[in-house]
DNA sequence: TTTAGATTGTGAATGATGTAACATTTCCGT
DNA sequence: ACGGAAATGTTACATCATTCACAATCTAAA
């Protein structure tokens, strides 16, 4: 769609979201403007990699006064397509699947989660959250216009219900489970993996300096 | 403590719990030995990748043959202190953190959540997936021989309670919160923020090529 | 209107990560 | 015991990301 984009680096991508919050958190203060280096103490990312990012979009500030935060915020809002919302079915509906959706991801957020499946006919029918609970069998019928999935399932069922998103026209996966899917190159896999998140932040805590370190971020 | 270590690369100690779990995996299907384009099928994670990660612990494997499973096994539960368990507590008994007590982070992990705290006495005294809560008035008292804390509260009580793990010499936090949380040099902090990552992986499908992509990570 | 001070946007330096390619070594069947 | 097949470990390169440092530009106050 937008030309310019297609060359924006994915590590200032993934940060967008962020800037995106707290310029909403700034702007909700009442903050008429703000500074590179003001932003770069809430975000904890480094002043010159803010101006950097957001130079991939022209120029947003002005010099020697920094960032108008209306303009940035309403630029952001744009870019971030929060006005366009992206359909999200969670499968798994347990311990991780539950907690998703009680939690309301729409907040400063163009993603909405429809609908969630599970196997067990415990909780069929039900809606937790507010989001509609259907049975795994039903998937096919329900998916339609949905074009992103949350895998909260076990790990032996990943694979299976990946290969079934796949034929149902599914656009990306969010992964929870420990297994790492195989798909076809057009669809999108993002793994979230918790306990290897943990062990990875025991890992650096034991092996390397505890002291003149950055303060943050992996 | 190990000298060769503090030069492993931040991207492949990352891995090594990744490594770890799926080699346990062939171990207990009885396997004896593994390439590292077998293990790459497995892990999505190029096979030069694996042999560079590996590589930087000496030489592991054998040219021609592979690497013996059983050794490898024995080598990462050593490099990554399977046997000396660091204990974990969690703060803030929600939606997310009960997901987490309920969730055993023990298997195939030297980590364990001894113990939780919450804010609302409704929880304070029940155990959660064998985890006994206590209020989080009472942290100063419980928190000794913790080394790590999990931080699933309110946005809002984040730092505050940042602050107080500090002065209680945490060395490591793993932050679910959005709030970036601000902390001395010396204890390491890690944000994971599952809106962020939701909002990135949108974020890639409208903005970038949906084909001819690698198929995995970020 | 002038000037001191602030802050951007970016070229260039540095650092980190990923991967192609291959010489080298070992395995294993004959 | 030998030779081809297999797979490592590593060199060299390519790519991507971060950060420094500063000229250019703007603000705001006197
Ligand atoms: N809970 C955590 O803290 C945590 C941490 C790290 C990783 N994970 C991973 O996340 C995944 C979910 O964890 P959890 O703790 O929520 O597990 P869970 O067992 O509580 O939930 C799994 C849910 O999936 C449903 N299910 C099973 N098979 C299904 C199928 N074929 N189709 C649809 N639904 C099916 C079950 O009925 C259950 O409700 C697991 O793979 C787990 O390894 C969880
Ligand atoms: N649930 C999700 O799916 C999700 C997703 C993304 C981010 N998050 C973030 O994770 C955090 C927790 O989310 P949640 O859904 O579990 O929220 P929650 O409201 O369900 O749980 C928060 C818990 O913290 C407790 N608490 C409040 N103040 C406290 C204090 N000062 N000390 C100790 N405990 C305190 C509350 O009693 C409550 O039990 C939030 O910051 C949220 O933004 C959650």
């Amino acid at each position: 769609m937008d030309i310019e984009n297609a060359k924006i680096p994915q590590a200032t991508a993934k940060r967008l979201p962020l800037y995106y919050r707290f310029i909403n958190n700034l702007h909700s203060q009442g903050k008429m403007r703000v500074s590179s280096k003001e932003l770069s103490e809430a975000v904890k990312v480094d002043s010159a990699t803010i101006r950097r990012d957001f130079s991939y979009f022209g120029a947003l500030g002005k010099k020697g006064y920094g960032y108008n935060v209306e303009y940035l915020l309403s630029f952001f809002r744009k870019t971030l397509d929060q006005d366009e919302t992206t359909n999200v079915a969670l499968i798994g509906v347990g311990n991780l699947g539950t907690a998703f959706l009680n939690y309301n991801f729409t907040k400063n957020n163009n993603t909405k989660i429809q609908i969630a499946f599970d196997a067990s006919d415990d909780r069929i029918g039900d809606t937790v959250g507010g989001v509609p609970i259907k049975h795994i069998d039903e998937l096919e019928e329900y998916i339609d216009g949905i074009s992103v999935a949350i895998l909260t399932v076990p790990a032996q069922a990943a694979q299976g219900i990946a290969d079934r998103l796949v034929k149902a026209n599914i656009s990306g996966v969010l992964n929870f489970t420990p297994a790492r899917i195989t798909v076809p190159s057009s669809v999108r896999v993002h793994h979230i993996d918790l306990a290897v998140e943990l062990q990875a932040l025991v890992y650096f805590l034991k092996h390397y300096p505890l002291d003149g370190e950055l303060e943050d971020e992996l």
